[in-house]
DNA sequence: GCCAGACGATAACATTTGTTATCAAATGAA
DNA sequence: TTCATTTGATAACAAATGTTATCGTCTGGC
């Protein structure tokens, strides 16, 4: 699973071993909670295979804020890095292969690799590209119809179109499940 | 301006004083633009007075994204950590006495901040920080309607509502000034 | 194979929001 | 002051979006 990544790092073969070792392999079927809300974060998702949302209640409703596919890593974020009470749920949709690893090897991986300029670097710029990623999220909402949102969603990531449920891209787009359902005849219609 | 500050920053006065070397201060009336889109920024603003909105043009429409007031600091932030043209316009709304310092000056008291460990972990912080910011304004916009997301704003951001005029916080809550118009006028009525 | 539940399309109607136009008040510059 | 500009409120109408209900299809588990 992870060996792709090894040349990424410039860590010896101990560190990288010793890091790996962190990492536990589970299956589970889809739509199993990960993370209820509520729950303090202790466990960092990485998805070998599936995919998994994360969406939080709101006056009775089911709300869709991110969707994580093969690669990437997932947690409630906040509640993970500052020990804060989850505000979301996080949940498989289809049936996933993961491998977690635990807040306190997490630390032990940040507090070594802060020491590390290379990568202490690219951890900045991650930081930085997930606030950018975000904004440019916001500024959809400021500047697009939810037509647009949905045409750019089919264009910059075809997977959210293609492998989840209708009713969850919905509430990502801000809308209900019958308008998201008229976009898409509106726009078989005019092709 | 900055003395202010000075307590929270483990640096020698020789080193504090290099630092505050680098930031020139001037004043200028309101509506001055700051950065151009398209322009390259090599400025990192601080405001001692006054306030700014950043912007971008969309189909001919003034949408504005961000607002800024005293003590914080100003920059196309995609745009000035990478070099990017910026996609957006910086402007200040009120007349305002602000302190500029050089990308070249930043990226050197970065580097040198980057090897002190208190104030590396602040720096990453603040970008935590920043995105969790930019999350809870994303999620307003897929749970509340426009008018919970001005009530928000009355009770968290005071200052934006009581001295940004009205046109330009429509945009930023994603409605149109003739309906942000409509929400306060219902709000006084069911007073 | 059968069935319950999940998923999605559609219609009818209600509500929200945008658009355009007009007017009034406040503001700033000469 | 005076006048043009900015700002904001409101009305009338159009368009977008939400709500509720119904139906058909698909799917997974037994």
């Amino acid at each position: 699973m992870f060996n792709q990544f090894r040349s990424k790092f410039p860590l010896s073969e101990e560190k990288w071993n010793q890091y790996m070792g962190y990492f536990n392999r589970i299956e589970v079927p889809a739509k199993t909670t990960l993370l209820e809300e509520g729950e303090i974060s202790k466990k960092l998702f990485v998805i070998e295979k599936g995919c998994i949302r994360v969406w939080f209640n709101h006056n009775g409703k089911d709300l869709t804020s991110q969707f994580f596919f093969e690669n990437q890593s997932v947690a409630s974020i906040e509640s993970f890095m500052k020990k804060f009470p989850s505000p979301v749920f996080v949940e498989t949709i289809e049936p996933s292969v993961l491998w977690w690893i635990h807040k306190n090897d997490v630390d032990t991986i940040i507090e070594e690799i802060k020491e590390i300029p290379e990568l202490r670097d690219r951890l900045i710029d991650m930081l930085f590209q997930r606030t950018f990623d975000y904004m440019k999220h916001f500024f959809s909402f400021i500047k697009d119809s939810p037509a647009q949102r949905y045409q750019s969603l089919i264009e910059e990531k075809p997977q959210i179109v293609q492998r989840v449920p209708q009713h969850y891209i919905a509430s990502y787009l801000g809308v209900s499940t019958v308008h998201l359902s008229r976009i898409k005849s509106k726009l078989l219609r005019e092709k």
